[in-house]
DNA sequence: GTAATATGTGAAGCATCCTTCAGTTTGAGA
DNA sequence: TCTCAAACTGAAGGATGCTTCACATATTAC
């Protein structure tokens, strides 16, 4: 991410040795194994360090509170989403808006499916925190890389990039995202899938000069 | 809402005086605004109670404890949100589909803009809490309406119109709390209305028979 | 006017949980 | 091997906040 991160939610150190790394990472993953099991009410200091199979005290040493260990887990799930969106639209470069739109829309429904209790469950926690920052530059970050995938479409050039791929950006995330937060069967979200597509694509279809 | 709510989240006892009836709308207003100015970190019993002008006894007179109000709080919201999308859905019936389309997306838009601080902080509570039934309830009362609505249509007839109905509200929903949770400008919100109307237009022109 | 019921009060109990710090263990370099 | 810094420990401090209950006040019914 390219935010600096409020100096309140900074780590307060960098790992110097293998040993620390290592207990970086169980916290990281027992707080989103907590998160997971027993939702955000249940991730408390005590129990997170628990899991890790370290002590407060450790937690401490890397940050500086709870918020900004909520932080970091967030800040790290962003950059791997925004970062399969940004390959996903350096490989589609040049290629037909059909197929760009097919690609980002499977990438970001992918990236969601794939572990969609851990998407939520972090979802929840950005919510509760004030992370919008953090999510702002997410949003950002993929607006640029989307926005130059669309104009370098050779078979459309439109009147206004920008707002089209505000429009693409903002209904494909909403969509998804309001999409996995409803209980459906699989059978529905799979057919919801298409059907984004579809519309997306008579969408473009209108706005391409 | 047509939820049974949980016996655990029932309120605990109706006014019966005017004088009570009078205590808890104090309280739903005291609890929204807390919500608004502070967040729903700063949404204790206490502060609510203060900003009512009542003691916190008097809350857990009618609620059994904390959650049970936030509960309440959004099924209020939701109910008031359901009968605009109704009422609209009904004025709707047998008009082009092209007409409904913008009566659904118009109300739905507007419903959130009026007050999109409202929406959000209730949002959040809603995900902090575990009220995930009173929005489940809330999407199903929504869809039984769009989708009598679609079927009214005289200029066309869907080969699945529970399929198209629901690409539509998950695409039409999902797109407006997305628009509302990334802090665009005024224009950007409303060009964006405008372009997913022309997506819905041009997803319906594909998908009638 | 009086009894019965509804409504309101708020200090105190109780539980939870974040955070600190004085002290211990482990690892790296000389 | 020895030394120093890094890493780790976990009991205890301190703060916050939910919830209760014994009591006070207001309203209604008779």
């Amino acid at each position: 991410m390219a935010v600096a991160a409020p100096a309140t939610l900074t780590p307060r150190k960098k790992p110097r040795q293998a040993r620390s790394a290592a207990t970086l990472d169980a916290i990281f993953e027992a707080a989103l194994q907590v998160l997971l099991a027993d939702g955000m009410r249940a991730l408390t200091t005590t129990r997170v360090a628990d899991r890790a199979g370290v002590s407060v005290g450790t937690m401490y040493q890397y940050f500086p509170h709870k918020q900004s260990l909520i932080y970091a887990l967030n800040e790290r799930y962003l950059e791997v989403l925004a970062g399969k969106v940004e390959a996903t639209c350096r490989a589609q470069t040049g290629r037909p808006v059909a197929d760009m739109l097919a690609a980002l829309i499977e990438t970001y429904w992918r990236a969601k499916t794939e572990r969609a209790d851990v998407t939520r469950a972090l979802y929840r926690s950005v919510v509760e925190m004030d992370n919008e920052a953090l999510v702002e530059a997410f949003a950002r970050r993929v607006d640029a890389a989307t926005t130059a995938m669309l104009g370098s479409a050779p078979d459309a050039t439109f009147g206004d990039v920008r707002m089209v791929n505000l429009a693409l950006v903002t209904v494909i995330f909403g969509t998804i995202r309001n999409a996995f937060e409803r209980n459906l069967s699989q059978a529905a979200i799979d057919a919801l899938q298409v059907e984004l597509l579809a519309m997306c694509r008579a969408y473009v279809e209108l706005a391409r000069g």
